[in-house]
RNA sequence: GCUCGAGUGGCGGAAUUGGUAGACGCGCUGGAUUCAAAAUCCAGUGUUUUAGGACGUGCGGGUUCGAUUCCCGCCUCGAGUACCA
């Protein structure tokens, strides 16, 4: 009488929650009261989507479904779950998009959400969408503007380790000048004094502020992606090529804004020791940041004319040049040979003698064309060319020769290293390539061969007064020795740079900023948002300005306080805006904060009350490819916040998950593509077996006797070449059988159409061949295991799924799949499995005639045990399960639950209430019409969660394993409550005991109640 | 190269503190039901065997009464990162 319909009840009851806004977090009362109020609070959060216009696939749900597992347990258990979702709606493909269409980003934007919306919606998920954002909506937009004018009125005190309002710093300029201010900021800054600051111009003192300000305008080098026409941080590129698209990524010098994120590399750091995080994604963010210790020593150039004299005697010391180097082994600075500089290094050109200086421009100019790329891919090929210039050694006064090379790199460290060949494999190479000395400070090394780079066994020796210390003793000594003499320190250095924050697109936030007499102004925040301007053309202007440029209205007027015409710029009332947008990372870096604000979005970006109550992240789930993007710029963005007072927490996510890629299972064709002919496509086994038939006895076989059959039916002669190549099949169009649907193939592209097939079995089949005489073989594609995606047309839908097995098997087969963490190919093989467990489920609560549901509210008695010790092992299971984060395990467990009640012929209200509870958090359809067919009207949502009690577990008796040896070999049921003394004479006296043991006496036995027996013998 | 992770049946995977290896599901085999199919239900399913057993968690060793689990050395695969001084 009453199936399992799932598409009805999975419709209702999504209904059914969005009307009643069951999932809906309230923030308590300022007033302290309310009921929300009483509850602990719990914040569960989903990395939200880019909105892409291929919709979702079902790999995107495998994060969301677990998240929602948790947040649907934590309001079992009595918690105020905010469980919200959004969009991070600014990005480059709806750009891109807008390029090629014409089309609004906002409106490919809109359309794009509101199809994730649909998809998301029929997922069954307990987000609450009345806290929904999306970080290129205006609303939000204004506070992401607003952050960054904070950063940008804000300085890093390296004393107190804290960001302050540079008002703070103006007034020590005022009152001492900066010789006293210890800030992070740019390297080139003047001494001043307090006089000298007051008579500075407006400009001048605005030009010295930008070097402090934790948001600053620089000249820097930049990766520049010449076709995305755009700049590209370090974390967009993979392997030298953009991320996005992969084209070729440049070098390339352009006044951009940064962030000054260095500032918070030691907080960063620290604060991983906070966090509960998979400890490969701390790794990667520690290797990012990537401290490392020693000193900087400054070697000081020696005048090149007599630096190269015979008589070294002669030498003075009258060079004003220093090169200050970075080194993590300061205690090898006796084993210096020589110092090597990066091409691009300031110097190279001031101290390159005459008779060098054609090798060594000629040595910039070839290292300059190679790219990046080329460099990288490149590293054996050892390169150099020497200066002709000698630095002078600090201790021994040895004369240094001063190489450059291009495996320095200018941006690490000082661009420059002190060379010691006997301890860096680099160096050494170097030394060897070019003849360079390498003498030996390590006490008994054998350097013959390659470089002595173990620092912790070893002992310095031919270095004056460090002869017989070890790394650290000569370390500690070098650097007092450095320090004292004024010309180094000891230093820590990190890997980690300043982040790039400009970028020239349309789509994403506009800079809340203009330009008086060339120095950036800040927009009143009274005035925020500063909303992105229409343009007819989403491309860079002729003059290679970002987007913005071709903007009417795009000029600031003072007076006015409005964005007015471009044609208006006077300089003296309207100014020019700022023409580049920010990164896609900008909205991502604080919008958990948002969120928590469910009232005052228009006063604040989150109120005060908002921030206490919800504080931070409690469980972050997503995936492990933005370790060094979203999740180190979020940090820092939030470190800053509680720097300034604006928040209370100093890590944003105090825990996070990482869930494992769902990869998409590709389906291959072989094709052989003739000149004249429509392809041919060759079935897998017949091709594979060709290919090994090839390969073994060298003569081509069957399938070439098929092709030659082919053409002379068509009179063609056969190609020279048989060249092969694997094309993509659409998934849709196999099946589990990895079979073809050849007739939806051949009507997927025209060129196809005409296509001729050589089937399994080796008949051939042809538009010709009518499909009732059509060859019985089937055609087969093989398998590979790739990333989703369009282009790989392996996607696949979870709209499909649902409306084949329904949301709740989605959910469960998601998480049946494997461990959350784990990558994992889809595969549909497996999904009935875990749809025939919900229909048994629905068919246990449905025993009565006709299948009616059938519950009894009759107390289980006494001998009715078995169905109570079934659900407290499955509360116990789940319940450890869900905490953490198993969520495969469960899913078994559940089977087994169903399995065992079902033959117990349970029906009774004491088990299958609870069973209903526990179950929807994983499938909330069917708990719900459940839940609702047992008498209830609220929802389940809420429903305590069960109590799992150990008195039902106990056991009288336990089936002992017995073993011989380690090797088990029969077991033997006895009470729990025997001594050891007991068990063991109740196992002597068995006969099989006596049987294994053949006579021998055994030598030991191992008892361990209530687990094992082991007789030794 | 470096860092991290993983190797268990035909497949996805389980065994959370060293204690009966292979839970659960898929697939496969046989059976029941059916005119037939789907669906459902029942039984079996690591390999091997002389039917007692032997072997078995990437490979080789070790610790232990006992090792998928701990230690040492290797192999393979995956991810991240890469001339970072």
């Amino acid at each position: 009488m009453s199936k399992y319909h799932f598409n009805e009840i999975e419709a209702k009851w999504q209904k059914h929650w969005a009307k009643n806004q069951t999932f809906k977090a309230v923030n308590p009362s300022p007033s302290g009261g309310g009921q929300e109020g009483d509850k602990p609070k719990y914040y569960v959060l989903d990395m939200f989507p880019y909105p892409s216009g291929a919709g979702l696939h079902v790999g995107h749900p495998l994060g969301y479904i677990a998240s929602d597992i948790y947040a649907r347990y934590k309001r079992h258990q009595g918690f105020n779950v905010l469980h919200p979702q959004g969009y991070d709606s600014f990005g480059l493909p709806a750009e891109q998009y807008a390029i090629q269409t014409g089309q609004h980003p906002a409106k490919t934007t809109e359309e794009n959400i509101a199809r994730y919306r649909e998809q998301l919606d029929k997922l069954g998920f307990s987000f609450d969408w009345s806290r929904e954002v999306r970080t290129s909506n205006p609303e939000y937009y204004k506070w992401t503007q607003w952050i960054f004018i904070q950063l940008f009125e804000s300085w890093y005190c390296k004393h107190a380790n804290k960001a302050f309002h540079i008002s703070e710093l103006i007034e020590v300029f005022e009152a001492e000048g900066n010789y006293n201010v210890e800030a992070v900021c740019d390297d080139n800054v003047e001494i001043f004094t307090s006089k000298q600051w007051l008579d500075f111009s407006e400009t001048k003192k605005q030009e010295i502020l930008l070097k402090y300000r934790l948001t600053y305008l620089a000249e820097t080098e930049v990766n520049w992606c010449p076709q995305l026409g755009t700049v590209l941080a370090n974390d967009e590129i993979v392997n030298g090529v953009s991320e996005r698209g992969g084209y070729p990524v440049v070098r390339k010098k352009m006044k951009q804004w940064s962030m000054r994120i260095t500032a918070y590399a030691q907080r960063l750091l620290d604060g991983l020791n906070e966090i509960d995080w998979p400890q490969p994604l701390k790794d990667s963010q520690t290797n990012w940041i990537g401290r490392s210790k020693g000193a900087t020593v400054k070697f000081r150039v020696m005048s090149s004319e007599l630096g190269k004299g015979e008589n070294s005697s002669l030498i003075t010391h009258n060079s004003e040049l220093e090169i200050p180097v970075f080194t993590t082994r300061p205690d090898t600075i006796f084993g210096v040979s020589f110092m090597t500089l990066a091409p691009e290094h300031d110097l190279v050109s001031k101290i390159t003698t005459a008779e060098q200086k054609e090798a060594v421009e000629n040595y910039i100019e070839a290292t300059a064309k190679r790219s990046e790329r080329e460099r990288m891919a490149d590293v054996k090929t050892i390169t150099g060319v020497f200066t002709g210039a000698y630095a002078e050694h600090p201790f021994s006064g040895e004369q240094i020769p001063i190489w450059i090379g291009d495996y320095v790199l200018v941006g690490y460290g000082t661009g420059a290293v002190m060379s010691v060949p006997c301890g860096d494999q680099r160096d050494y190479d170097f030394a060897k390539h070019f003849n360079l000395p390498i003498p030996n400070i390590f006490k008994d090394a054998d350097i013959s061969e390659e470089a002595y780079s173990d620092k912790e066994n070893t002992i310095i020796t031919n270095s004056d007064f460090l002869n017989g210390l070890n790394y650290s003793e000569a370390t500690d000594k070098i650097i007092a020795a450095l320090e004292e003499k004024g010309i180094g320190k000891g230093k820590i250095n990190y890997r980690l740079r300043d982040a790039v924050f400009s970028r020239q697109r349309y789509w994403g936030e506009p800079f809340p900023i203009y330009y008086k007499d060339g120095m950036p102004q800040i927009i009143p925040t009274e005035c925020l948002p500063l909303r992105l301007p229409d343009v007819e053309k989403y491309l860079p202007t002729e003059e290679g300005e970002p987007p913005l440029g071709r903007a009417d209205d795009w000029a600031w007027d003072v007076e006015k306080l409005s964005v007015v015409s471009r044609q208006l710029i006077d300089h003296k009332t309207v100014f020019p805006l700022e023409l580049n947008t920010m990164p896609g990372w900008a909205g991502s870096s604080w919008y958990f904060f948002r969120y928590m604000e469910d009232e005052k979005r228009d006063e604040v970006f989150a109120s005060k009350e908002a921030l206490d109550y919800w504080q931070n992240v409690d469980l972050y789930i997503g995936g492990s490819e933005h370790a060094t993007g979203h999740l180190l710029y979020s940090r820092f963005w939030v470190k800053f916040m509680l720097d300034r007072g604006f928040v209370n927490v100093e890590e944003p996510f105090k825990k996070l998950i990482n869930q494992g890629m769902i990869l998409g299972e590709s389906a291959l064709i072989y094709m052989l593509q003739p000149t004249d002919l429509p392809p041919i496509f060759i079935s897998k086994e017949i091709y594979e077996k060709e290919e090994i038939d090839l390969k073994e006895t060298g003569k081509r076989g069957d399938l070439y006797d098929l092709y030659s059959i082919i053409f002379k039916k068509y009179n063609l002669n056969s190609p020279a070449g048989f060249v092969h190549q694997t094309v993509h099949a659409d998934v849709s169009f196999v099946n589990i059988q990895n079979e073809l649907d050849i007739e939806a193939f051949k009507n997927w592209r025209p060129e196809y159409k005409y296509a001729i097939f050589i089937l399994e079995d080796g008949s051939v089949y042809e538009l010709n061949s009518s499909p009732s005489g059509r060859p019985g073989g089937a055609f087969k594609v093989s398998r590979e295991v790739e990333k989703m995606s369009k282009s790989k047309y392996n996607v696949v839908n979870p709209d499909d799924i649902c409306n084949q097995y329904g949301a709740d098997t989605l959910r469960m087969y998601e998480m049946f799949l494997g461990p959350l963490e784990q990558a994992k190919p889809w595969n549909t093989a497996g999904i009935t499995g875990v749809h025939g467990f919900l229909k048994k489920l629905w068919k246990l609560y449905h025993s009565g005639p006709d299948e009616s549901f059938y519950v009894t509210d009759t107390p289980l008695s006494e001998g009715q045990g078995e169905a109570l010790k079934t659900l407290h092992k499955t509360i116990k299971k789940v319940q450890e399960d869900i905490e953490n984060f198993s969520f495969n395990t469960s899913v078994s467990s559940f089977m087994i639950a169903v399995n065992e009640l079902i033959s117990q012929n349970c029906n009774s209200r004491e088990v299958l209430e609870p069973l209903a509870i526990l179950i929807s958090p994983y499938a909330p359809h069917i708990a719900e019409e459940l839940w609702q067919k047992l008498g209830h009207s609220e929802s389940i949502a809420t429903a305590v969660f069960p109590k799992f009690e150990q008195k039902f577990l106990v056991e009288s008796s336990k089936e002992y394993p017995i073993s011989f040896n380690g090797k088990m070999r029969f077991t033997l049921e006895l009470p729990l409550d025997l001594t050891k003394e007991e068990i063991e004479s109740a196992v002597m006296a068995h006969e099989k005991t006596a049987q294994y043991l053949e006579g021998r006496a055994p030598k030991k036995v191992i008892i361990v109640p209530g687990k094992i027996v082991n007789i030794v013998g």
